[in-house]
DNA sequence: ATTAAAAAGTGACAAATGTCATAAAACGAC
DNA sequence: GTCGTTTTATGACATTTGTCACTTTTTAAT
């Protein structure tokens, strides 16, 4: 098992460089870092499974996981997605909840663990922090209603445009205009909220009407313009 | 326009008697009690729009609102309802975004008004309370995501038996087993995330089926286990 | 390099759901 | 109570989307 691997100097992880750390002072900085213990996760480790208990949240100090839902029938609908500076899992720790979504590593990831008693105290020391995970948070909510108006309403054809845009937004392009981040069709699926084959017909359209270029999982943005109408993406 | 009158006697709102408010000081709650203005409000009013700027949380002391965003084609999402006891609005006050959401009166209401600056100095004064309102988020984040991989995973018949048994646990059923909310089609339609004609054909259904009876907006739940069952709801 | 497993792609078809038109019923304002 | 408006109801139909079966391609492990 060498999909987790310890990471001995967590001292070297700058938390004042995450905006979330900001409002602290130094010796908060330094009795956070001497708390936390930082690992390496390899592409398909399992953070933490939904229904089970976390007692932490995660900082995300480098890497990419998926954070996602297991419907009744076994399908994956992902939540969104976290990167350098995020954090994960503090949701089940402050709502006092089991974990409502399973986290898995997708690009290999450098993840420093924070306590639960560490992060509460730090809430209840510091209003300022208190401040800034509340507002992380009721972002996340109004995303989340965002998000849920959008299945409900927008076609398959149109979320899919939205979900590449949103891709684009979250890991930026390279230079050649290219998404930043490759998922399977299947990932793709499981954020749209439809069936793999519907994705794979659609990338398809979307290639044939010169909005983007595959090339496996590369995915190139050609005309951003005509995905942001096709998918009534609006700001 | 009598849609909206103004209520003196804020202090004869016990707001210790909502769990939210347990861990203020006395102190904290008179002058908490002085700041508020408490407005009755009459069916159909709207309280915020969606895009609109909320500087405070109303308190619902008494009543029922929906909270919906509207989709690009005019569609009505409902996200969730707002009864006696619950906070609204203090999600765009905390994230300092614009309301992501339009609140309208479902029931006849009365509300307290919070402004703002009070909101954000209780939670900067008092952790206990900022925890609280922090859970309150937390767990509406999780909802929030439960429903979107609803929507996004199930079928239209199994969201809307899981939307009645949702409107049971929200607002009980009475004596008669019927359910204490009554909405018009069309918002069972924007609840479940469908066409008003598939509501109507399915609670039809649903009805020759034994599951529930109809008399007019009122829906009595003849056989809760089959609901379950049908809406494929755990726990 | 070889090979097994996973992912991508395609067609045919079925099922679910939305749309439109229209009629009947219920509701609310006066 | 009456009248106009909204809501409910129903049928016919189109469209979207999912499912299944199968082939080809890609990926990853040895």
């Amino acid at each position: 098992m060498k999909n987790i691997q310890n990471v001995p100097f967590s001292d070297e992880v700058d938390l004042l460089s995450y905006g979330i750390f900001n409002g602290l002072t130094d010796e908060e900085i330094d009795s956070l870092t001497q708390s936390m213990s930082c690992t390496l996760h390899k592409r398909g480790n399992i953070l933490y499974h939904e229904g089970s208990r976390i007692n932490g949240t995660y900082i995300v100090v480098k890497g990419i996981l998926k954070i996602y839902k297991t419907g009744f029938d076994g399908k994956e609908q992902i939540i969104r997605f976290a990167k350098d500076g995020d954090l994960i899992g503090f949701r089940s720790t402050i709502s006092d909840e089991l974990a409502c979504t399973t986290a898995k590593v997708v690009n290999d990831a450098l993840l420093c663990y924070l306590p639960g008693e560490i992060l509460t105290s730090l809430i209840k020391v510091n209003p300022e922090f208190a401040m800034s995970l509340m507002k992380l948070t009721c972002r996340e909510l109004g995303e989340s209603n965002k998000f849920l108006t959008d299945i409900a309403q927008k076609t398959v054809r149109e979320r899919l445009a939205e979900v590449l845009l949103l891709l684009m937004d979250t890991f930026d392009l390279d230079e050649d205009h290219t998404l930043q981040i490759s998922l399977t069709r299947e990932e793709l699926a499981n954020m749209v909220g439809t069936a793999t084959e519907s994705v794979i017909r659609l990338l398809s359209e979307f290639k044939s009407d010169k909005l983007i270029e595959l090339n496996g999982r590369k995915i190139k943005l050609l005309n951003i313009q005509k995905l942001i109408k096709i998918g009534n993406v609006y700001i």
